[in-house]
DNA sequence: CACTTGACCTGTCCGC
DNA sequence: TGCGGACAGGTCAAGT
């Protein structure tokens, strides 16, 4: 499901609602998607709420940090009353608040998981060190998503800009997005791009991933942010998911392929 | 090496 | 309606 504008959205809920509260106690129904010592837990205060590339990180006294991992089908929902929706068949962590609230993370195909670590052990943890850099952060340019993506000169550009250490945080929704923003076929190598094309794809992506976070996110199936509700970007793509839809902008129809594995959706004529 | 494919899971949708 | 196969927001590991 998610990348980083739905994880932005849900880190931007959860930040107004569990900030403060405390741990009183911790249910796990599938194993698989818990890491760590979850003892631990019990009667720590939530601090802080932050996000690196597709990952959600809850900060607890003790020094302790929550980490999550969404994957394809993951949901982290706060919810404040009692419901009947919730838990589902799919809630694999509960966590129980002193204040009576919950915080369900459901996960339909369990890629996901719920890591607890100290929050000293957040830079050694392998996942993060090889995380390419954030790409709304200022020290993100055109010139360095260039020095990045020419490190797999012969990759085709779309497949490329989804590897996590060229820049992280982007997925195949917002990769297709942001190949259409700039008008690059996706299909074509890396080394085949000039500076302008490098320039056009550097503000496609920033723009295609700030979008998604205006829009709450992209909700094809699974995605719902911090309450429950779903995103609303797709309405507003260009291309992911249109294959049955003409372009916005020529009016041709849009193209599906499979490239690197992944389906892949784009204008023929605007992309070139 | 660099790049591709399969595996991890569960569920849905599409074609025959 | 039933059944098999392809496919789904991601990332690793193994294979070529």
């Amino acid at each position: 499901m998610p990348e980083l504008p739905e994880v932005e959205t849900i880190k931007l809920g959860l930040q107004k609602r569990i900030v403060g509260l405390k741990i009183l106690s911790f249910q796990i129904n599938s194993p698989k998607s818990f890491i760590g010592d979850p003892d631990l837990l019990q009667g720590k205060k939530v601090l802080n709420v932050w996000r690196r590339a597709k990952v959600l990180g809850i900060d607890l006294s003790g020094n302790l940090t929550l980490l999550f991992h969404l994957k394809m089908s993951g949901q982290l929902i706060w919810v404040g009353d009692m419901q009947e929706e919730m838990p589902n068949k799919h809630t694999r962590v509960i966590i129980n608040f002193s204040d009576e609230s919950k915080l369900y993370f459901n996960d339909q195909r369990r890629f996901g998981w719920v890591k607890v670590i100290e929050s000293l052990q957040i830079p050694n943890e392998s996942f993060f060190k090889k995380l390419g850099p954030e790409p709304l952060e200022e020290n993100f340019s055109w010139q360095i998503l260039k020095t990045n993506l020419l490190k797999h000169p012969k990759t085709p550009i779309k497949v490329a800009i989804l590897d996590q250490t060229v820049v992280s945080g982007v997925g195949n929704i917002y990769a297709c997005e942001a190949c259409f923003l700039a008008q690059i076929d996706p299909r074509k190598k890396v080394n085949s791009l000039e500076d302008k094309e490098f320039k056009a794809l550097f503000k496609g992506i920033v723009n295609s991933l700030t979008s998604g976070i205006k829009y709450g996110g992209s909700s094809k199936t699974h995605f719902v942010e911090a309450e429950g509700k779903k995103g609303f970007f797709l309405r507003f793509a260009f291309v992911y998911g249109k294959e049955k839809s003409s372009c916005k902008k020529c009016g041709n129809k849009i193209q599906k392929i499979k490239l690197g594995g992944r389906g892949t959706y784009f204008c023929s004529i605007c992309q070139v």
